[in-house]
DNA sequence: AGGCCAGGTAAAAGCCCGTAAAAACAGTGC
DNA sequence: GCACTGTTTTTACGGGCTTTTACCTGGCCT
């Protein structure tokens, strides 16, 4: 089943919830400190992260902001009872859910399997997105239409992953300027859209005549699902 | 801020919730049975719904199968502490998220934040919708009418997706733009009568000569069931 | 019957998006 | 430091989509 990755200082805890966890069928790996466990949730090996909150060197919420920083690997956050606080930032940081210590194995099994479910957003960066005629290889950063290399600028690259990676929803504009150039979407600010357009000069259109990116008004983009 | 369908027979402990939700800038509204509450979560009124597992008459369980057989309206489960199977199975049939009761009102409010944030995201993307002659492929933003593809603009498609999803069943005006334009509706604004007109007139009528959308005088608009 | 108001629809007005082209920026070699 | 090259952002304009306006029809009420 899934790899999981699991950040926890405590070791004595860390080992009873993998036990219980490799029983359910899932394959886990252990991380002791924030350091370490950064390093291995960006290997791109793992399909889910769950990590402590508490830690002694860099916290939790200073793990997922490093995590967040260059990847989108699902993360369950574990909180102690108490730290509401932790709890709303932890999500506002992005992480996709959390558990509050203690914690039922059953309960956190349960959630992994929850977020697996939920499914899409499982960026493991080794893999290659396909959608339609359209294959991207992140890892070389390579992107194939109809089985032809494309010759794509970076950013270009970065809006047509985090398109394809959301491919059949829409994304926001706003979504789109954050996580492609890093920063929001301002007034009068029509990059995205010249981006876009390059994109589809490039790639040309479905077999239906249509482009495969679709504009929705005022919302946002979408990549059409295969 | 966001409308909360809040379905809940205990009536003291559902008051209290509100309470808090409501300083917390929420729009709650409550339903003491499942049989109301799930009518209620079906009128379209609501952004998201809290539903108790334990309840007389129509259980949580069976309440959440009958909504998600007719809307992809977000749902969060109050479970007794202990009843782990049910959480499962709540996440199986669909629920977005699960609290154990007791709860604090604080992490509920943190989680109905962290689904709403999520977002559309929720509706399945993947399923297909068909209605009578009509069938909608939201992952593909596109429309058949008789099998024939239908040319729609952004808006015409989103507002024949709400109505689609609802078919049956009236929605209101102020429903309509705010799932389908993003704002809530102004006095004399005509946007969506408009709109509804060009839909009309691109799909042509029934078979037996009707709109297959219907006008509910004062009202809204019901998309007609198969 | 007549007035009032919601809704149907054509047409005007206004705004958003597509895109070419210019300007600004970043990197490289000399 | 400077020219050269490739990329990103800004600018500008045209076209299409959305919204507003306007007029008309028809239901509902007194």
């Amino acid at each position: 089943m899934a790899a999981v990755l699991l950040i926890d200082d405590d070791v004595e805890l860390a080992g009873m919830l993998a036990d219980y966890l490799r029983r359910d069928g899932f394959t886990v790996t252990l991380a002791h400190d924030g350091e370490s466990g950064v390093q291995a949730a960006l290997s791109g090996q793992f399909a889910i992260a769950v990590l402590d909150v508490m830690m002694p060197g860099i916290s939790g919420i200073e793990a997922l902001r490093r995590i967040r920083a260059a990847s989108r690997l699902p993360v369950l956050m574990l909180t102690a009872r108490g730290d509401d606080m932790d709890r709303i930032v932890g999500l506002e940081l992005g992480a996709d859910d959390y558990v509050p210590k203690p914690c039922l194995p059953r309960e956190l099994a349960a959630r992994l399997r929850a977020i697996l479910r939920r499914g899409v957003a499982n960026a493991d960066p080794q893999a290659e997105i396909a959608v339609g005629p359209l294959s991207l290889q992140p890892a070389q950063r390579r992107a194939y239409w109809r089985g032809q290399a494309v010759e794509l600028t970076s950013t270009e690259f970065n809006l047509l992953e985090v398109l394809a990676r959301h491919a059949g929803r829409t994304v926001a504009k706003d979504d789109l300027s954050q996580q492609a150039l890093g920063r929001p979407l301002a007034r009068y600010d029509r990059s995205i859209d010249v981006h876009l357009s390059s994109i589809r000069q490039k790639l040309g259109p479905l077999d239906d005549g249509r482009s495969p990116i679709q504009t929705v008004f005022r919302q946002g983009y979408q990549m059409i699902a295969c």
